[in-house]
DNA sequence: TAATAAACATACCATACCGTATGGTACTTA
DNA sequence: TAAGTACCATACGGTATGGTATGTTTATTA
């Protein structure tokens, strides 16, 4: 009879994958410099043999778990969102509500970070890049003017990471808020 | 025949005021992890036995230079700008200009710093408060609406702040492209 | 000028972290 | 089943950093 494993074994051995994964999730509540060698397996129960067996050290673990972030978080994302091809006003619905209901904290990490390491800004720029454009496509189907619709899209974006970044920041009915009014006033939704 | 002394005698003795703007330069380009006792000193050209003369220790550092910021970089700019009463829309235009011309390493610095700590988090959470109140004063002035000055005031200063946290910043014609904008489509200016 | 305190230097300790070396365990495959 | 490989544990070294202890220099003042 054979047991079904749900989840991790506490004993089991963990892929390079799982450890990239661990690292986001340390990134929740971390900095990037709080996220050691040691809290890693700590965090996974293991010794720094395993980390560096699959690692050929901390840079190249950061690098890799940039990577993993990226395809993870943002591209597989975006397709999702993409294949279900709605009009423009449900397709930016569709983001305000998957970026509320995602985790913010690895992304919060990441940004701070990228403001003083060139690696961490060259991943970021590409997560920011292909979100500006998704939005792009959304409010230059609405205006039909590309101009405006790329001003537009650097504009709402921007705000979204803005609210996230101010102390305290704009979370709830006061977001809700702030959407409807930009769509009605600005976006021309 | 005395010598008028300009700037800083390489062999002068610092105050402890001194430190803390050498603090702040120093998280221009760093972040608050890098600001070690050593590389403040290394700045100064002084040992940690003038640092421990000044401070208790790094916690009683950090909590005074962001006291020392908030007063430095805000409250002052604020009063300022406030002391030649103008018009909404060019105490509007004096901020924006303000904030195309002031250093903004140490804020990004301390701001990415706030993500994560509770101090930084309750000093930041200061100058925002300040700021938002500044633009809403402004916007209250144009509307007369003062549930919506507060909404497009936070929406402003979110935008703000977004702006420099992407990658890459809007910076430069961008910039003004987007405030100009703001100004005719939402904020009635 | 002698006493006092502020300001600073030097040497040192404890700890945390990255990285290495080496040996052990478990799974796969010929 | 024996060998090979992937995976992991333990111990250790090197370095950076926060903090302490102690002595020295400079300025002030009685």
């Amino acid at each position: 009879m054979e047991v079904i494993k749900v989840g991790k074994d506490k004993n089991a051995r963990r892929s390079s994958a799982d450890l990239l994964d661990a690292g986001l999730e340390l990134l929740a509540e971390h900095t990037v410099q709080q996220l050691t060698i040691d809290a890693l397996c700590n965090q996974l129960n293991v010794t720094k043999g395993s980390f560096y067996h699959h690692f050929k050290g901390r840079a190249d673990y950061l690098e890799r778990m940039l990577a993993h972030w990226v395809e993870v978080w943002t591209i597989g994302s975006m397709n999702q969102a993409d294949a279900v091809s709605k009009t423009a006003v449900e397709r930016f619905d569709a983001i305000v509500d998957k970026s509320n209901n995602l985790p913010h904290g690895p992304e919060t990490s990441i940004r701070s970070w990228a403001q003083r390491d060139a690696l961490a800004q060259s991943y970021l720029e590409k997560v920011d890049s292909i979100r500006i454009n998704y939005l792009f496509e959304i409010f230059n189907e609405v205006s039909g003017d590309a101009d405006r619709a790329f001003l537009l899209a650097r504009i709402s974006y921007s705000l979204f990471v803005g609210t996230r970044m101010i102390v305290p920041a704009i979370l709830g009915d006061d977001r809700d808020r702030v959407i409807k009014l930009m769509k009605e006033e600005l976006y021309g939704m």
